[in-house]
DNA sequence: GTAAATCCTTGACTTGGATCAATTAACCTT
DNA sequence: AAGGTTAATTGATCCAAGTCAAGGATTTAC
């Protein structure tokens, strides 16, 4: 654990190695999991310039390696850096623009959507788009999709079912990428 | 409508009079309102910082006035007025923690709950907090908290008859402020 | 290499809330 | 004030996905 949601925030961390999830519990203790940061990321950064106390708990995935770096310090380099502070604004922005698309997922897509878009996004960023491997547990992907263990697992048979994808493990083969992309949009399988 | 998802932004808008709705569309049309401006907010500001695309569409709830400002003078004014970038930073970092609150509500909130909540926001934003006036309509209010205009009245019907509120047309009197909040957290009427 | 733990899958059941359909109430507008 | 339009309520039905429960399948650890 790296740190609670409420608590006071004094500087912000950046991932050397491994991999952090950022996320919210609800009262029943369910999850929802906002962003998954990998090395060279930093994040705990809204507190920084609002509010001071973490929005949302942080915790590693697995064995990782993160720096910290103190609010102060933080400030005195933006000030002093000329293009540092366009460079976070960007930041910043690219990370609202993730969260309206978060949103949209969440309140307007049903789960097959959910997924398919999440599978499309991992080929998009691998290097085989034929053929992803999912970086986290499948439990996990639940939290971050917001939907449950039991779930995942259905749909992605009714998937394999209707050839759009092979699941071995971790190794999603995409075999009708057309499929996955309006089931994206607007699908449903059944 | 000011502006579509997806559409060239060129600047950023600042309302001046009246109440302007951020929204994202689904594929069968449904609406989730991202955020509703009023006089004195600027809204549209993401792409000029990244992307240069509008994430969501934009719309007048009513008769409104709005100024725009191309983009190149906004960022020739953040350049040269010492301590805007890092206001911006900050407002930035509160919206950031709104949607974090948005997606919370909708991935581990029932509807009571995401409706409770909205009524204490307005409670705590208005001059008499047992006394609030929605500032939209209800088919509205559905599209911000994720639901239908049904079940918002339905709900609100079942927080009347479990004497949490009283409902006259856009007035409700906050009858057990307890009760809402902790309908908020985790409750269930049923 | 085997036990223990964790993760994943499958089945049966339940339910929150969406959808469809039909009134009823509120609001303009002339 | 009457007619027309839009907004809100209420009832009946349906379905996506959550929950509970039990087995399998992988990992991890010693």
């Amino acid at each position: 654990m790296i740190f609670h949601e409420g608590d006071k925030a004094n500087g912000l961390y950046m991932v050397v190695k491994g991999k952090i999830k950022v996320f919210k519990l609800s009262f029943e203790g369910k999850e929802q999991i906002l962003h998954i940061y990998g090395p060279g990321h930093t994040f705990g950064e809204v507190p920084v310039f609002q509010g001071g106390n973490f929005p949302a708990s942080s915790m590693a995935l697995e064995p990782s390696t993160i720096i910290f770096m103190p609010r102060d310090k933080f400030v005195a380099l933006i000030t002093s850096t000329p293009g540092l502070g366009m460079n976070l604004l960007a930041d910043l922005s690219r990370r609202l623009r993730e969260f309206t698309v978060q949103i949209e997922n969440l309140s307007l897509k049903e789960v097959p959507a959910r997924l398919a878009a999440y599978i499309l996004t991992l080929a998009t960023e691998q290097e085989n788009e034929k053929k992803v491997t999912l970086p986290i547990s499948k439990a996990q992907l639940s939290n971050l999709i917001g939907t449950t263990p039991e779930t995942v697992s259905r749909i992605l048979k009714k998937m394999s079912d209707a050839s759009h994808i092979n699941v071995a493990g971790k190794i999603i083969h995409i075999r009708d990428l057309e499929g996955l992309e309006s089931l994206s949009e607007s699908g449903s399988l059944s």
